[in-house]
DNA sequence: TTGACATATTCCTATATGGGAATGTAATGT
DNA sequence: ACATTACATTCCCATATAGGAATATGTCAA
């Protein structure tokens, strides 16, 4: 068996660093196809299939506005992904402790 | 250009959802591999192979004791996605308000 | 040393990429 | 209708899997 798609969930489409980056550039507003491929320096048909995988894991929406489609992130979509890496938080948390404890040179737990 | 290596970050290595389960079961404590084989139901060689990838970009350390290896979380590894998570998280506070609002019969921002 | 146990590695293969190039499609202006 | 703008899709290909099977490596016990 060959690797799952990246369009399999979340954590496979965001396993991408231009899909973060696209991500990213979304975090503060929507955006044209166009402005991402300016902002990110990308080719165009590349922003456009990397935009699919995004739109079929559901970690953007479009809407159509004249010939420009404007993309803007789901953030709801990234919370499953949230929510799994705060299951370890308290594990670097005890982790950090215990590093703070032996600075101060105390007896680590 | 192929898909960028399962070893190149973490972000690639937990895309794969059997690895994700292995750092889910060694959130608890260390364990042998084969413990991690009869608690998950994969073949050795598989979760041999999916621990070296977890290995490689510092998400488990191990060590031996006589003829087993015991591995465990490295949580800090896992920050890193937590925190770039995090960045998403006013917007899904923001529109879960939204919701909430609309629920309440209130004019949405 | 030999055998058993625990884990790692290698070989194989079907499959899914991501980028580049070229082309298709939809909407607007005149 | 036609040219232009803005995106999307298709084709091609080198590359990296993940799983299965077989084998190698390392450790302990007698």
């Amino acid at each position: 068996m060959a690797r799952a798609a990246t369009t399999s969930d979340a954590f496979n489409a965001v396993a991408e660093p231009r899909r973060r980056e696209i991500l990213s550039f979304l975090a503060g507003r929507e955006h044209a196809v166009g402005e991402i491929v300016l902002s990110l320096g990308l080719e165009q048909p590349s922003v456009s299939k990397h935009l699919r995988v995004l739109l079929e894991v559901g970690l953007v929406e479009v809407r159509r506005d004249g010939r420009r489609m404007l993309y803007r992130v789901n953030p709801e979509a990234i919370r499953p992904l949230h929510e799994w890496t705060r299951t370890f938080e308290r594990l670097w948390k005890h982790q950090l402790l215990q590093v703070k404890e032996r600075a101060e040179g105390k007896r680590s737990v």
